[in-house]
DNA sequence: TTGTACGCGTTATCAA
DNA sequence: TTGATAACGCGTACAA
């Protein structure tokens, strides 16, 4: 309670500085006009007595606490990382602090994020978390907050929204694939809660396959390193041939080392592919051929968004990127 | 402006009840007493309006924000990344939010962050910054907002500090392998303004050496990957053999990677160590031999002294974590 | 150019 | 059990 107690308040400011504290505001905003010389007079006195003004009773009194409410599953992955990174520098460029809401995948935590999104009275809002959808973000947005959507469609009066092509890739590399002799079958590895990204993905894989009417193979994983390198292990004791899609460089990596480990050669024996590249696909040997969008642009990109949201004039409200395929090592293509 | 105007407030809230405003107050926070009858109706009517209390007049009232203040150099370590995710679980539990405050490694933006860090009115602060020393700290600390710092030594009344001792296992790896007939020289990448971190590892290296009358190198290095690989591989065209310390995961596996694709041999030629190992120390081939502290763990005991601290019973003002070694395939022992 | 007074949405104290 | 009413720290018309 005695907490802030102590602070130097606006109204300790004018006083000592002789002036009403309508002057000290002024000059803190540099709003209004003020003599050079009280100016002069009210900043030293602010200086003197260490005077920070509180960003809340500006908030309240402003209606605007230039915070960014970001959602996201959890800080952990590196795309996720890289993504955040992107925000917070054209954050901090703009003038706004980030504020972090992590869901750790649960459904039942975003939602109660979201509520702490609205009660917390930021100005704006970007999410990222696959637990989100449709509904939830018109619920955030019928409190007026201006909100960024990353890889879900959704429209309304104050919503953006950056998609995430990883999927077109997904169908065009099955199709070239495919079509060349004596490819071996692709098995696109099943994430229970993969979230709308990767089922994606995997719909597009399937339904190429299916159009193309070639074989294919749905396995499912778990999305951690060591598990799968230990379930593919296994695997890899009766399967010697494949192509395997996986979600994240780590789980490739998995495959991939799993692979080599059982005496099996990549790319000849097997081959891997991760969706959502992110440098390490270039660190691990053999390199990862890899789908990639450089998520510190897509981070940029929402918060540029977003800031145009706040000052109204957003014009393109979507914004798309599309992953490009860059080879590795663990393909022959 | 008009941007928050048409939020419910709890005074409407009380008219539509047909009771006071300190009386949905009561209901909201469940203190005083009201009767069951009128606690329905008004919790009916927050459902209906949904009225969702604003916790920036809540704080300006309570003088309790429920915001923590982290300030990184940046989310896009992955070591930050762990770090970053043990805070927030913890604070999720603790029913805190965490407020981001990212300093891009400049030390400029540093103390401008402090400054953010006292304005913006948070309840405590975690910081992780080589940029920010004591001093700073203090600063901070002069505005009443406990404080827990990572590996600083700092001291104050209401502060908490977080060790990383990684300079310890430098000592004792450097002793034991000067110690092996026949060994390599060693090594040390110094990284310019690489922080205070890896100086205290550089000086426990130099006065080993210097104790043990070995000779030892120092080699700068840019603090990227592919920098530091292509830079390697000139290196690696006069240089063919040595004992590398690196300080993060993505410096080694460049240092190593270099190696081998110049036809050199690791371990057997090039021995390659990583000061501050992640996962992916385990997932580069041949693995990488590394420290290790659990950073999320770390987080996660920040946020707990912090909290601790925050209810004035914290007991050990200092806590310390020492990095274990995890051998890989990078070196011979 | 400067000061007065009110409002921002809550909590909390004190009467009723 | 309830309801006025004064803070909380600041911005801002409006008046001086």
């Amino acid at each position: 309670m005695k907490n802030l107690k102590d602070r130097v308040t606006i109204y300790q400011v004018a006083q000592a500085a002789g002036v009403s504290l309508a002057t000290v505001s002024r000059v803190i905003n540099k709003s209004g006009s003020v003599t050079e010389a009280t100016k002069q007079r009210v900043e030293e006195t602010i200086a003197a007595l260490g005077y920070k003004p509180s960003a809340l009773a500006q908030a309240l009194a402003t209606n605007r606490t230039t915070n960014i409410g970001v959602i996201i599953p959890s800080a952990n992955y590196v795309y996720i990382s890289n993504f955040l990174n992107g925000i917070a520098s054209i954050g901090r460029e703009k003038g706004y602090v980030l504020t972090l809401f992590s869901t750790s995948h649960s459904r039942e935590e975003a939602l109660s994020m979201i509520d702490k999104v609205i009660t917390a009275h930021v100005d704006g809002a970007i999410i990222f978390d696959d637990q989100l959808g449709q509904d939830d973000v018109a619920r955030i947005s019928s409190y007026n907050v201006p909100t960024v959507v990353i890889d879900a469609k959704v429209s309304g009066e104050k919503i953006g929204d950056v998609l995430l092509d990883y999927d077109s890739n997904v169908s065009r590399l099955v199709a070239t694939y495919c079509a060349s002799p004596d490819h071996k079958e692709m098995t696109f590895l099943h994430v229970h809660n993969g979230g709308r990204l990767l089922d994606r993905c995997e719909r597009s894989f399937i339904k190429m396959h299916q159009k193309l009417g070639a074989s294919y193979k749905i396995v499912n994983c778990d999305d951690s390193y060591s598990r799968t390198y230990a379930d593919f292990v296994q695997y890899f004791k009766n399967t010697k041939t494949g192509y395997f899609l996986c979600y994240r460089d780590s789980i490739a990596a998995a495959i991939m080392n799993a692979a080599t480990d059982s005496g099996l050669k990549v790319p000849e024996d097997i081959e891997v592919v991760s969706i959502v590249g992110t440098k390490y696909a270039a660190i691990v040997r053999p390199t990862l051929s890899s789908f990639h969008i450089d998520m510190s642009e897509v981070g940029k990109r929402s918060m540029y968004m977003l800031t145009d949201l706040l000052n109204q004039n957003l014009v393109d409200k979507t914004y798309r990127f599309e992953a490009s395929f860059v080879k590795g090592t663990s393909t022959i293509n």
